[in-house]
DNA sequence: CGTAGGGTTGAGGTTAATCAAGTATGGTGG
DNA sequence: CCACCATACTTGATTAACCTCAACCCTACG
């Protein structure tokens, strides 16, 4: 029934970096629309003269295949926003089906409303900008990540990253073994004899969640796809 | 010696949406620099009035470590930007190294003057926000590639994305099965080996380079993850 | 103590790469 | 039109990386 409150607008990617002061006129010139699991927010063909943001709830983007099935295009959450190219690119009509897969609050901002604000502020110009260009470097770090193949690979990654971001050879794992392992995507089984396999090597000395790098060019070259 | 020419710059990524006759003014208050492979570009720390596009060789962008390592942070190619944040976050100062890994040529790009134009013209800036969200797009569909993990997911959603694209069961493979299997990140006779393991599943039927999907849920299943 | 959870270790199975042979297929020169 | 060759493709056997499952070892904490 979800008395959950809805994402506010400074959390959704697009506009986290615009100044609160227009997300005030933001929300003026939106309607807020709430939408039921399994109901439609538009189809494909549909007139588009604006764009929704996501504020709760899952909703999927998708198309039709000629023998019925529904091909997913993209599942978007909280804070994702959907059909943006009505903004930028003169597009007329939304090219996919959406619908929600939740009880879902969506923000529909009218295109116009919202590029005469842009033009009226060159600032927010430049957060919109900002944004697009930050989540894209997020994307690209998160793609370099996903195409290191191998396990030790990605460890031996994570580890020279922490080198990095803590300044110095030695640092404390900030998680649980067990949920870093998850996040690097292997299972803490192979985790720990990785690790094991690491200190026999003197590539590393470990103790409790204590990790030294011994031998960071050999991490690197394991980073960079070297068979371990 | 590279007599090779160096990309247009509509091809830039960052560039390739907007109306050519920007590009000339562009072009006009931009610096174009050659670099030697080894040479820096520019230092973490420098004063950043600009940024960088990349219209020929490679370039890398890299932090140093305590220890002295380098970390690379990307590698950049022909039409890729360098350091964009510095036209949209208000940035001052370059964030990393950056030093070419081949003979390069980069287009030294003026914030001052860009953001001057955009002001000038508000279609340039729906332009560069359609390059920026076009690339966002198309980096989602890459990131759902890479996080399917098996080669028969990701063969199966190939498959299926060629039945969306082309409108029916049965379509024609477009290139070498051999090409198509690097593309999708198997080795040729894994793809040979998973082709024949689905005709024989009455999953798909293939003559030569036709194919004809038979239980396109079948594919479904497999593409989220199914064993095989 | 005794138990629970995180962590480690071993045995065994699955996936897909590699290596090594094959079998089409599609030119090309005779 | 055929013999020949290169290249694409297929198939089998072997191997390496990881996962699963099951057991066990700690350490913290009641």
């Amino acid at each position: 029934m979800s008395a959950s409150h809805s994402l506010p607008l400074q959390k959704c990617f697009l506009f986290c970096r615009i100044d609160p002061v227009y997300l005030g006129a933001i929300r003026g010139f939106s309607i807020l629309r709430a939408f039921a699991a399994g109901e439609t927010i538009f189809h494909e063909g549909d007139r588009a003269a604006g764009f929704f943001v996501v504020l709760k709830g899952k909703i999927k983007v998708y198309k039709l295949s000629v023998s019925g099935g529904e091909k997913i295009l993209h599942v978007i959450s909280e804070g994702g926003s959907v059909a943006e190219a009505v903004l930028f690119s003169g597009i007329e009509r939304y090219p996919a089906f959406a619908e929600a897969l939740e009880d879902a609050e969506l923000l529909y901002v009218p295109r116009k409303d919202f590029l005469d604000l842009m033009k009226r502020h060159f600032d927010l110009v430049l957060s919109v900008l900002a944004s697009l260009s930050e989540k894209l470097r997020f994307f690209n770090a998160l793609i370099e990540d996903l195409s290191l193949k191998s396990a030790s690979a990605r460890l031996a990654k994570y580890l020279l990253d922490m080198a990095v971001s803590t300044g110095g050879d030695c640092f404390e794992l900030d998680t649980k073994k067990n949920e870093l392992a998850r996040r690097l995507g292997i299972v803490p089984e192979t985790f720990s004899r990785l690790i094991r396999r690491m200190s026999q090597q003197r590539i590393l000395r470990v103790q409790k969640k204590q990790i030294c790098l011994l031998n960071q060019r050999r991490l690197e070259r394991l980073s960079s796809g070297e068979p371990f």
